[in-house]
DNA sequence: TACTAATTCAACCGAGCGGTTGACTTTTAG
DNA sequence: CTAAAAGTCAACCGCTCGGTTGAATTAGTA
């Protein structure tokens, strides 16, 4: 658990971005360096480390200096925040059916909505 | 399943906000117009209307107009989608000791880059 | 010692974001 | 019919983001 709500905006902000969220797939078959890092894209070499610094400060990575090379590993836990938060938030709104009343009321209030107009959808 | 990378860029950034999972939050307890959904917060009701398109147009709300009012609903399926892209690549992170070696191996270049130094973490 | 490799830093750029305001549309109420 | 309610839209503001370039730092190497 832990989740203090201040990481959880950093955690899926730093996961918003698809070139993060490849360097944390690759970082999830193993430690590597910067450089390892950076040659599968054509990014410059900054602007990968620039992502780096971000997974970092988001504690998704590790960061370690190893003489003139950083390595750099995947740090498990914001991503079990971040599938907990969702899947509680997810199985809390499965529930929200305290009697089967509600979600046929829900139900009804949505098509007595989009009938008349036509449709579902907003304009 | 279904997860096409561009979604998770969207629905990531959406959750990005906290607004934005507050919006949601209550959204798992059932339905609520865009008014009632405002209400708690002292940002202008565009604002948050704003927020709203954002969760709408990552396919975390479905927003269906009701007369003069627009009814919001949790859509979970991307909430799944997080889920489940968090912890597979947790849990592959977890399987990479294809031998446990792999892990001894780790653990020793960690001690051996942050011993002579004399701390780990990177500049 | 001087040179090169690996990485970060600082400054900069254009684009997008979060938020406000004010006008506009549509629906309900008097 | 007129007026108010509920939302959205468009324009705008300041700030952060993703990315580049070029200089600076640190560590191996000849």
């Amino acid at each position: 658990m832990v989740e203090s709500h201040t990481d959880l905006n950093t955690v899926f902000g730093a996961l918003a971005d698809p070139t993060r969220r490849a360097l944390i797939a690759a970082l999830a078959e193993g430690p590597h360096t910067v450089g390892e890092l950076a040659e599968p894209f054509e990014f410059t070499l900054a602007g990968v480390s620039k992502h780096i610094k971000v997974l970092s400060r988001a504690g998704l990575v590790k960061q370690v200096r190893n003489g003139r090379r950083v390595d750099c590993s995947l740090q498990p836990e914001p991503l079990r925040s971040v599938a907990d938060w969702a899947s509680r938030t997810e199985s809390f709104w499965a529930s929200r059916l305290e009697s089967l009343e509600t979600v046929v009321v829900e139900r009804r209030r949505e098509r007595a909505a989009s009938d008349p107009a036509g449709e579902g959808g907003v304009s």
